[in-house]
DNA sequence: CTGAAAGCGCTTACAG
DNA sequence: CTGAAAGCGCTTACAG
């Protein structure tokens, strides 16, 4: 009697306690049409000899073989887990395993270290079927590599890198400046000044848009101002009030320093907030202490992290093609620094 | 003039222009000793060729030939991101990343859904070079089979399945237990009881065991009482009282009813928490609403998935051989609930 | 110092 | 209906 196999058994090995060929077993095993064509009595065959040895099949050479794994990459620029929860990827990851685990995929979670490993580690993405990327940060080299090789890619966020090539599953930032905007000009605010920060990301442009867009479409007064949060203080304030101005919107920005130093800036100046003026952040007020309920919207993070997961898929299995772009839209979050303005 | 190359380069394209072989190429990009032994020319033709041709090695390829993936898989038992924050798994994978990161390896996702689809869905975890185990569900059949083939698993959470041939990381509850019961000794108390629920869990028996070892080491009285949490009450906790009894240590268990019906009955019978008596938990107070601080341990579960990841490296690369288990003492946590015990 | 060859475990035309 | 063969893009002894 021949010893007993220790390696894990591979086609071949059931083949032969099947008494058919390796191939054979591999259609048999496989959902190819080609599998259609073989006989039931074949079939039954390898299936229980594939059983009694518990065979499984090699994910990697399938894939090598085949082209196919059935894994999503997910890639991001810094920890996918960061201890502090504040600018976490944790309900994006919700959703894209949910996704995931829906179409029967399963995850490959690049870390840190091999993502910082340099340009060349980014194309590890490619054990994978195809990849999401998180965070701000394009390599745009190594992307483009990635697009030109056919392979798909869906970033989780608006990415206008590569000239609009890039597919991915953002939020509408515009749509949610004009919420906001809505809800001041609803309670009857009629001057509204926007301060944003003094760098040109897109993100900042976009809110800028939706806050000019829906000044427009509510037929109100608006004015934009960019500004360090070091120079606002309770003499703009003041002045800001002088002009007319009964709402300040400002950006969401890293460290939410602008929508602090407003805060600060109020209780310096003795402004009352929402009673004497009003005041909204164009995303969430996350990341001050102690957390003020600031009106803002936030983004639909798990459904954006579901959405750029099916997408992928799609892209995958080549029931969409080319270069998809979606934006979802925010909630409007109602705290408690705003109200109707102040009478005339 | 040749058509453009459009595919991505192989090393046979490489090899081509730099006018060698493809094995050479294989070992001039390599890190093999062989590459030790090739002329500084032919080094250099093929790090030139290879740049020009923007050859990127194929993970999936490298893998097959080189029987490893640099991969380290995760397998949860139910989803890895869950909603409710309660018995989340996500302290574990920011430990479990963070060691991934740092000794170079990525991370290998499986998802509920995979999971979910019978026992042989488990055997996936081969596509990485190790898994890790996450859950309360042991597969025996399944696990016997990984083990069997040598694969190397290491479970995060103590388990004494497969006659004890499992590696793990856990916690180790008899301590955890004993720091409550010394803390309770140094306040004074004499009298405890122990409240346990009506299962028989490893975990249970282990919080038991550190409660009698503890309590006989301090030289105090000890009694154990099993319930369910319905049948503690008012009246349960007064004939306690009566009978010199001025500490309750409870289990920790899935809802944390047990933790909950004593507070309760404290409120109902008027007994002052800590005052009267003091209320202990071998545990966290994790899932009560409004959440007490209630004297406890806590697990520390990112050390646990870092300590867990890196021996299952060390397994993997043959450092550690064999069933390995390592048990990590929890940290005391001191709450409101307990105090010196009232005057005789 | 380098090349020819085998092989990793599959999939997929293709021949019969 | 099934098998023989080629090939996916690499790594790794081994021969020279």
């Amino acid at each position: 009697m021949t010893d007993v196999i220790r390696r894990r058994p591979r086609q071949a090995d059931v083949a032969a306690l099947a008494g058919v060929s390796q191939a054979t077993v591999s259609t048999a095993l496989g959902t190819s049409p080609a599998r259609a064509s073989l006989s039931a009595g074949t079939l039954e065959r390898v299936a229980l000899a594939a059983r009694t040895l518990g065979y499984v099949p090699d994910p990697v050479a399938r894939r090598l073989a085949a082209q196919s794994t059935d894994l999503l990459g997910v890639y991001t620029f810094t920890d996918a887990f960061p201890v502090e929860v504040r600018d976490s990827y944790y309900p994006f990851l919700v959703g894209i395993e949910r996704s995931a685990a829906r179409l029967g995929y399963d995850l490959l979670l690049f870390t840190g270290t091999s993502s910082s490993r340099g340009g060349e580690a980014v194309q590890k993405v490619r054990l994978a079927d195809g990849c999401l990327f998180l965070g701000r940060h394009v390599p745009e080299e190594q992307l483009q590599q990635l697009l030109d090789a056919g392979y798909p890619v869906v970033y989780v966020g608006r990415r206008t890198e590569l000239g609009g090539r890039l597919s991915y599953v953002g939020a509408d930032y515009v749509a949610g400046a004009a919420q906001v905007v809505d809800h001041l000009a609803g309670l009857g605010h009629t001057a509204l000044l926007y301060v944003r920060g003094t760098d040109d990301a897109v993100a900042s442009a976009d809110r800028e848009e939706g806050f000019w867009r829906a000044v427009a479409a509510a037929g109100l007064r608006g004015q934009v101002q960019r500004a360090y949060a070091s120079s606002i203080d309770a003499r703009a304030l003041q002045s800001w009030r002088a002009s007319g101005v009964t709402a300040v919107v400002t950006e969401e920005n890293d460290a939410n320093d602008l929508l602090a130093a407003l805060l600060a800036a109020a209780r310096d100046a003795d402004v009352a907030v929402p009673q004497d003026m009003s005041l909204a952040v164009l995303g969430e007020c996350g990341g001050l202490e102690p957390a003020p309920r600031v009106t803002g919207f936030a983004l639909p993070r798990q459904q954006m992290g579901e959405d750029a997961a099916a997408l992928l898929v799609d892209l995958v299995t080549g029931r969409r093609t080319g270069t998809v772009q979606e934006l979802l839209v925010p909630s409007l979050l109602v705290g408690e620094t705003t109200g109707p303005p102040p009478p005339a």
